[in-house]
RNA sequence: GCCCCCGUAGCUCAAUGGAUCGAGCAGUGCUCUUCUAAGGCAUUGAUGCGGGUCCGAUUCCUGCCGGGGGCACCA
């Protein structure tokens, strides 16, 4: 039981059931180490006075005998409590007994690699949908956010103990198949495109796309493309796997450098069979319609658009693929979510996605679309592959890591030069993927080099370096640690104490809520707490000898706890910097 | 026209309906003979506008203004 729970079980035992007790720790010691509003609430049901009802409490919760209802509880100490107020106009302040703490740190170190983990996943499996690459497109600095935001997500969900499936859906169907076979068929040629495939393949899906602007005809030859293949012409069967072959290489070359993998790997063309069944299911079923030749689901009653399963020419589309992953995922794996990481201009599609599964009912599992702002030019409009300028993503990877390297070349003589490959690659790509992750998802992000390549401050380096640097000073300590933490006595100590101790609870909110930037922030002020300590207090200099062992155990312990709140966000940490 | 997201400091971003709205960058001034200065300390500076609900609103409702995205044969 954690601290957090310690004193949530208390309050708990003492106030009407079944209230959920929020639990926030105040930016200042002055307002307590933690602070509830329960008797705001409790007032409001009360019909009484907000400060009378916080009176009460604190009062309660200071008394020494236990409450009835807590008393065969091993947790129940008198001793929890140093302190509480009732504040103005309402609040309850709560300070922490320091043995308290000390036991609760203490705790840390009967199973301290599983600091943090928890089982609420147990037995539950959850499906991530995330990067979903467009076959035949670079992927550009716009790209990377459903990449780093779902890869994340995996880590931190496996780490509250669900099984993971991580599900790269590639978009590797669709008209702009057509297209681009299309214009591979006008204007392609095979050396080009074994030459450079991805950069080949772009230029002639753009040039299709300008043409087409002056040819209107071309759009339909493209959609006639599309349906060739969807009929199984051999002919452009074999173009699109070649296209879909060389892209993927590509891919999975700049997913290992991202150090980002996956348990599937299914796109969108593995449905294409199913396609006519589901149409023909959605028919039978009286929830799909003819409509102008195609075929659509209303969705009046949800009061949205109706919501295109078939084209009038028969071709299928997205929606329709969707829904037969959809089913297939439910069926194979059997998951308590589906998460889809995509970007929010695709809103409306979840919407309807996730509309007609009901009125399938067959999702009993949990649908959420995790969505995200769009990563904007520095003139703050939308980034496209077809209208020109854009930073491809190994591009923008590669600045970071040269400008890295730079940085630890002005640095660090010693290292070898592969060291500081190394390094650099560490840093570069943790700092591209904390800068994502940091940000609460829903805004967008306009894009800034200046600030990508800013290693100071709230950024990767920065908790890398606060990580590295205590580390240092374990390594450099000699023998086996036996921290007794009531050696500990000082605020510094104390502080860093209980910012380490709020790291499970954050892990699991990061969970329930799908945001990551709240564990980012965390992190981050773990970081400065553990920088002032360091700046501040001496630990292997320290002439007490019990207490420099508990000051390493204690390092030790936030170390840990940077090194895997990194990791769950997908950033390493380098062993020197 | 309808729907969704967003609007906080010069810039980029925080804030389950909570207390005096937090950071980083940029600016200013300190701080390395010391466990790594990618650090630490100090300092300047902000909720688009108008109503409403509430003990309490950046947050919820509503009307404007501004930015981004979407609205059946693209994904």
């Amino acid at each position: 039981m954690t601290l957090r729970e310690k004193i949530t079980a208390k309050i708990k035992s003492i106030i009407p059931k079944g209230m959920d007790i929020s639990l926030s720790v105040p930016e200042n010691d002055t307002q307590g180490h933690y602070s509830t509003n329960i008797a705001f609430r409790i007032a409001k049901q009360k019909g009484v006075a907000p400060m009378e009802e916080a009176k009460r409490i604190a009062t309660k919760l200071l008394e020494s005998a236990p409450p009835k209802t807590v008393a065969k509880r091993p947790f129940w100490q008198a001793e929890l409590f140093e302190r509480v107020e009732a504040v103005s106009p309402g609040f309850i302040n709560i300070w922490i007994k320091p043995k308290a703490i000390q036991g609760a740190f203490q705790d840390i170190l009967k199973d301290e690699k599983n600091f943090g983990r928890s089982k609420i996943g147990k037995g539950k499996k959850v499906i991530i949908e995330y990067s979903q690459p467009n076959i035949a497109k670079r992927m550009h600095a716009g790209h990377i956010r459903s990449t780093i935001i779902g890869d994340a997500l995996a880590n931190i969900y496996e780490f509250a103990g669900y099984k993971v499936i991580r599900w790269n859906y590639i978009g590797d169907w669709g008209t702009q198949f057509g297209k681009l076979i299309a214009a591979y068929k006008l204007w392609g040629s095979k050396k080009e495109v074994e030459k450079d495939p991805i950069e080949t393949l772009l230029h002639l899906y753009v040039r299709f796309h300008n043409e087409m602007a002056k040819n209107p005809s071309l759009e339909a030859r493209g959609q006639e493309e599309f349906k060739k293949l969807e009929a199984g012409d051999k002919e452009n069967r074999k173009l699109w796997k070649w296209f879909r072959d060389e892209s993927l290489i590509e891919y999975k070359r700049i997913y290992k450098f991202l150090d980002i993998r996956f348990d599937v790997w299914t796109g969108e063309s593995a449905y294409e069979k199913d396609l006519q069944g589901i149409v023909l299911e959605l028919k039978t079923k009286g929830i799909a319609k003819n409509s102008e030749g195609a075929v659509i689901v209303p969705l009046d009653e949800e009061k949205l658009p109706p919501a295109l399963i078939q084209k009038s020419d028969g071709a299928s589309i997205y929606l329709t693929r969707d829904i037969a992953s959809l089913r297939h995922r439910i069926r194979k794996y059997k998951p308590a979510k589906i998460l889809y990481v995509v970007s929010n201009e695709q809103s409306l599609h979840f919407e309807q996605l996730f509309a007609v599964a009901k009125k399938l009912s067959w999702n009993n599992a949990e649908l959420a679309h995790v969505k995200f702002g769009l990563m904007l030019g520095e003139n703050h409009k939308k980034l496209s592959t077809r209208g020109g300028l854009v930073v491809a993503l190994d591009e923008l990877i590669e600045s970071m890591v040269r400008e890295t390297r730079k940085a630890i070349d002005d640095k660090y003589s010693k290292l070898s030069s592969k060291e500081k490959d190394l390094t650099a690659s560490v840093i570069g790509v943790g700092a591209l993927k904390y800068n994502d992750l940091r940000e609460n998802r829903n805004s967008d992000i306009v894009f800034n080099w200046k600030h990508m390549l800013d290693f100071t401050g709230d950024s990767a380096p920065y908790l890398q370096y606060a990580c590295v640097r205590l580390l240092r000073i374990v390594g450099k300590s000699r023998g086996k640690n036996q921290p007794d933490f009531s050696k500990l006595t000082a605020d510094n100590d104390l502080a860093l104490m209980r910012k380490a101790l709020e790291f499970p609870h954050v892990v699991l909110t990061s969970a329930e809520t799908l945001y990551t930037n709240n564990l980012a922030l965390y992190l981050y002020e773990l970081a400065t707490t553990a920088n002032r300590f360091y700046e501040t207090t001496p630990i292997l200099k320290d002439n007490n000898s019990a207490r420099r062992a508990a000051r390493l155990g204690l390092i030790q312990i936030v170390a840990s706890i940077l090194r895997n709140g990194l990791t769950l966000l997908g950033v390493k940490t380098p062993k020197k910097m």
